[in-house]
DNA sequence: TATGAATGAGGATTCATTCAT
DNA sequence: GATGAATGAATCCTCATTCAT
């Protein structure tokens, strides 16, 4: 019973993991079959399509991420900052943990293999980030700007030392997690004195 | 004698503007040659290949960037901040007058169609932006972190204005912008408290 | 079951008479394609490129060669003049009644077309006729002179008979054939002057 | 005056070079061009078309030939046999000295990418030879049987021993080739007794 | 004559998708 | 469901030839 679940995650991971390593157009059905030793008439079996191929890859990243970010019950009595840094901190955690899907997420976010309606979707998604942000703000904690501004802010401020991390130019302490997690923290609260 | 030039120029341009609105990989050297009204023959008389073009496309934008924000004489006098601002400015209205070449950057800059090589000598080319970087960490102004952190952070504090600006979401007020540009500023030269 | 091969056979054939006729290289996929009725796609799933095609088609025909000329039980036990003329006339009655292998074999054995690791095979695959000649130059039947030279001697004895009669310049009649044996037998056991 | 001729035999040299080495078709005019570094233009200048070219290479061989193995005047006086092996060495020697020229006349004489009409201007040109063959017969010095057989079997005498000199297989003595051409005149004559 | 940029038809190859088993 | 051979449109690229300079 559990089979198919598997054969389908399977396949998800192996499409992700050739999407990151060769681009996704450049990665053929052939070789996913190949990879995944799943049949490529298979494959159409648990996909109408490659497209759908992709926006499953995209939702399933999507779907899993959100599962790691949200709150735990002992963990909505935090006050502000705390769950701030927890939500950053899960957010760094989860895409160190796969750097695949962070490449995935950070390459194709924005290109046009995927389709708008998947974005949108996205957005609803990220509704919970959403209000957390709405409660910063209104609580007069973050500063008062458009929640879309710091919805994207916060994301590259995780992305910049994500990449950096891939990249492994040179090794990233925690030292240097923290500070980009204070930079993110300072940047989008007020200054209390001059 | 400009001719050719303008040629290699218009297929920069045509081939671009195609890449971004259909990826990369869905444009097709036939496109190309008919969207620019050069023969394909005459496309692999300037560019041997596809990815050679890619790359011209690359490192076209790249230098003219930086010509567009390479410090003028009578703006080096400046003090830090004031060349902080000019810098970033430069960056945001080059990049919002050039929007295509920004979603570019965006899209392509980590994807595994732009090689390794050509990142290295992305690197050696912000060689600039880099001193301003190790000037400012030197002058004790921006906080004590490795100056690729740095440089990284202001391309996506740059990115995410722009991204929601091109995205047209919502009207985005100059105010965000001097706001987007005042979070960078923070996050960079915060105090830690003693 | 025997399907693949026979569609595999139909393809080197087809290929064989196209390019006998018009030469390797102006023989395009797509006329092999029109003419075996197997699309395009297909024929790549027999044949990983047409460079391996070619060499299908080089080892097909000298698979089948060797089998025709090798001697059968009962014929072992014949003279060597006798064998000498039986394989003689095996190889002369298997061109012509194969002209496209012959006129392949003659064109392209030696052709850049054929990549030398062919080459190494075929001899390696001669090496029935091979045990044969020393046979006979070790009973002093032969003359003694380097193996190699009598190997290419003969096919080029068989070569000049069947290249006229293929010309069709004009009537080859049997006894031209049995002439052009007994020169060759002539030319190979000569008796030197004491 | 003497420049155009020269930059007309640069260019069939270089062609053939390239010719025998990639095949006919494999090489370009650019590649060509490249090689003899004469503007593919140029190229044009001398000969219409590639298919001009490649015949140009044809006849410029066998004119050069047909200088090289042409009795001198002292040599109509020797007699057959002596006549025969001076022919038969003339050849041999040629071709040992332009390799390309042999390996070019052995792979594409007989090829659809020589049209017939070369072929029959060819058989014009051997006259020569032929009128020598006949001689021999009419002499009843040499086997009673067609002339176009006593020609081919004369080529592919020398071309043996060729081959096997220009493959380079193992070292080609003096003995060896006097050797074939024994084997040659041996098979061309009557035996005298049993 | 000499040049080489420009052309575009044609060629080899790939690949998403289908379907008979 | 599972398989993988078969399909042919679409892609990148080559190249003989032309022509303006």
């Amino acid at each position: 019973m559990l089979k198919p679940i598997t054969k389908k995650m399977d396949l998800l991971e192996t499409s992700l993991s050739l999407f990151v390593d060769q681009g996704i157009q450049k990665t053929s059905m052939a070789q996913i079959s190949k990879k995944s030793g799943v049949a490529v008439g298979t494959i159409y079996h648990h996909f109408k399509s490659k497209e759908e191929l992709i926006e499953g890859v995209y939702l399933y990243i999507l779907d899993d991420l959100g599962k790691h970010i949200a709150f735990k019950e002992d963990e909505i009595v935090l006050d502000f900052k705390e769950r701030f840094s927890l939500l950053w901190m899960k957010g760094f955690n989860y895409y160190i943990k796969y750097p695949n899907r962070f490449r995935f997420h950070d390459t194709y976010s924005y290109s046009p293999l995927i389709p708008n309606s998947l974005r949108e979707y996205a957005r609803a998604f990220y509704q919970t980030a959403f209000d957390f942000v709405e409660e910063g703000i209104s609580k007069k904690i973050l500063i008062d700007t458009h929640p879309v501004l710091i919805m994207r802010w916060l994301y590259n401020s995780l992305a910049t030392i994500i990449q950096i991390k891939l990249d492994n130019e040179f090794g990233v302490t925690d030292k240097m997690v923290s500070t980009t997690l204070e930079m993110t923290w300072q940047s989008l609260t007020y200054k209390t004195e001059e």
